[in-house]
DNA sequence: TGGGACATACCGACTGGTTAGTCTGCCCCT
DNA sequence: AGGGGCAGACTAACCAGTCGGTATGTCCCA
């Protein structure tokens, strides 16, 4: 329900008009914000009019909860599918937390969107994205404690503040990282896991 | 030069007006986001007129400013007495790192705006607040540095990712510390700090 | 084969409302 | 009597969303 009207154009053109819209959209938002963002820039940008955005999309709003909803299911399935493996829990884990790493480097536009532009989401909405972002976190922070219980993790410290320890880190990404830095997507997600797996240690 | 145009008000009245802009603007800011907070919301919840607001600002970006310089000098100054202390230095990290979440919970609203507004900023100011940013986040640094040399931390992550692992957790503080919630923002403080340290032995 | 009926995809001028910032002037203290 | 401190109406710009219109395509029945 909420994913875009089929653009149809049977034959198979170059480019669907919604999508162009949409890519050029979370661009612009990453970029300058997404109030400082007018509907007339997107369209400039993506070489169409109001009227071919008004088609596809019922609102401004509904662009950037396009954009979430691409990021959530992302990164929901990428979390099961490493959280599910057959691997010690110190390991699903630290695959876990690296994988959220890179992934968020590797669609640092939405990321960088995802967490400035949260609160412009109607409350309607906005529910429902935090919905989704709760099972996110609880998920993962099953793996904690699940170390926790096992004993492979210390457990002097709320499962749930680990969690958003790590994702501080994660969130703060779009403030620091660079393409052009030193690290690479991998290294970086090396350390961070590699940090939050130590300060685990019993 | 970035500090308020002197509320004079000689005797010394309730309280002066500039500052009460300044708070409400604070307010308003973290609640409603930078742009979502018109300049008629911010005087009328004041109790003054535009008037007012523009007798003693320049302009709705100058309140911005005002609150960020307000923040960063204070964190600036603590942490310079925190790392200046006489202790051995996994003691100063911890205390430095401690500090700054404790003063991020007291100053919920100011670091919400701080990061999430940031951006909005002219590149002028903008240029400003990241060099005075950049000192901060050097002095910490040293500190971590300082420990990988004497062979307190461990030397294979860079000085430059642990800080921003940190400071990730604490610009994350914004989303999720709840002022009714189960921790105190000592108790948040000191798992976090030890969160940091942990990760950090060799 | 042709043509009417209808739908999809898009255009672009327009509207109603909002906004940051300005300006003139009053009031009160010194 | 002069100026700081403020009021409040005003302006010029901008913006999300609307709406009537057009061009192109598809389907169906004769």
């Amino acid at each position: 329900m909420a994913s875009i009207k089929e653009g149809a154009s049977g034959g198979g053109a170059a480019k669907p008009v919604a999508q162009r819209l949409l890519a050029t959209a979370t661009r612009l938002f990453a970029e300058q914000g997404y109030d400082r963002t007018s509907v007339q820039e997107i369209v400039d940008a993506a070489g169409v009019t109001k009227g071919a955005l008004y088609h596809y999309f019922g609102s401004k709003e509904d662009l950037l909860h396009e954009v979430y909803g691409r990021v959530l299911r992302l990164q929901q399935e990428r979390l099961d599918r490493f959280a599910d493996a057959d691997a010690p829990v110190e390991q699903r884990l630290r695959d876990a937390a690296a994988d959220v790493v890179v992934t968020t480097i590797e669609n640092l536009d939405d990321t960088k969107i995802f967490f400035r532009s949260m609160h412009h989401l109607s409350p309607e909405k906005d529910k429902q994205v935090r919905a989704e972002r709760r099972r996110y976190h609880e998920r993962f922070r099953a793996l904690v404690e699940e170390g926790q219980h096992t004993g492979v993790f210390s457990a002097d410290v709320p499962a749930d503040l680990v969690v958003d320890y790590h994702f501080g880190s994660v969130h703060h990404l779009g403030t620091w990282y660079r393409e052009d830095g030193p690290l690479s997507p991998q290294q970086v997600a090396d350390h961070l896991a590699g940090l939050l797996l130590r300060a685990l240690r019993p």
